[in-house]
DNA sequence: TACAATACCATGATATACCATATAGTCCCA
DNA sequence: TGGGACTATATGGTATATCATGGTATTGTA
């Protein structure tokens, strides 16, 4: 089973170039594509990235006739459209596109952020402030209860 | 498998040619014709586009349609005569109808949307637009949430 | 013959593949 | 337990291939 933790900042260079954590790349080679999936997200200042399987098992859920409905072809758009594919190089690398980069506000340095089964790139001084916020938050929160919650949505 | 994501946005020339990404060239090419099928949207000021084994499915499915029944023959009319076969030529470019351009009122640039198992093309700002629109309604609800949900409702 | 559509060829830009080095971490052995 | 060699990883740079695009030639057809 896949499973991102930890954080790992790594340069990017003037090409757009950044490696992915070797941790990481072991869970992202597929069948299919050997590199990552990654788009906007859309709560926080930072770019989404998960496997192309995943991905995959995104686009299946939109059915066939998915023209005819509203809210599905805005769904579908959003996520389906506005995500990158991005390979590897034979070093592990990805090529950010400046598109990603400004939106998450990345300029020299990329933080990749463990979520489970699925991570975050973000720029790390933009990461530091909301990872101390979000200590803060917890710090009043029952902990048990959360964890809990966190086992049962996220299992397979 | 096939998987149309991202966008990509390309020139049309005076002759009306444009590349297909080379990335959505890949899945398009079927035993038995190598290019595109393409028709006007029903919704959207875009063109839908998808490969020939997909347009049969499509026409396959439109018979299952008991909410569209009454207008099945209209609909799978209005589908198939109004779609085109749009072969590669030996770049990979395709020869767009005027018919098509000025439905989706396209003029210099087209941009390819990736929707998973289509794509649609559209004009560069007429899409960004719809986009930004998009990702605005998108952004109050819970995305994971939503798309847990369409796994459960839309599984074959 | 004239026109349009298609096939063929050329080129610059860009991305990809390839190679080379540095650095940090790990393991083994003294 | 400390040192040293080895390995894996990150990073930098260069060469090559791919792709988008523009143009010309050829075919078919009205």
């Amino acid at each position: 089973m896949k499973l991102f933790i930890s954080q790992y900042t790594n340069k990017i260079d003037n090409k757009g170039r950044v490696s992915v954590p070797a941790d990481y790349r072991i869970s992202l080679k597929t069948e299919f594509f050997n590199g990552i999936v990654a788009f906007r997200s859309f709560k926080f200042k930072t770019i989404e990235a998960l496997d192309y399987e995943k991905m995959q098992k995104i686009a299946d859920s939109i059915d066939d006739l998915d023209f005819f409905s509203q809210n599905k072809n805005d769904l579908s758009t959003a996520i389906l459209s506005d995500s990158y594919k991005l390979p590897f190089d034979s070093e592990g690398r990805i090529n950010l596109p400046k598109d990603l980069l400004s939106f998450a506000g990345i300029s020299n340095y990329a933080t990749f952020v463990g979520r489970g089964s699925t991570f975050q790139i973000w720029d790390p001084s933009i990461f530091k402030n909301y990872l101390h916020q979000t200590r803060k938050n917890i710090k009043n929160k029952n902990l048990s209860l959360i964890i809990k919650n966190r086992q049962k949505d996220e299992k397979k």
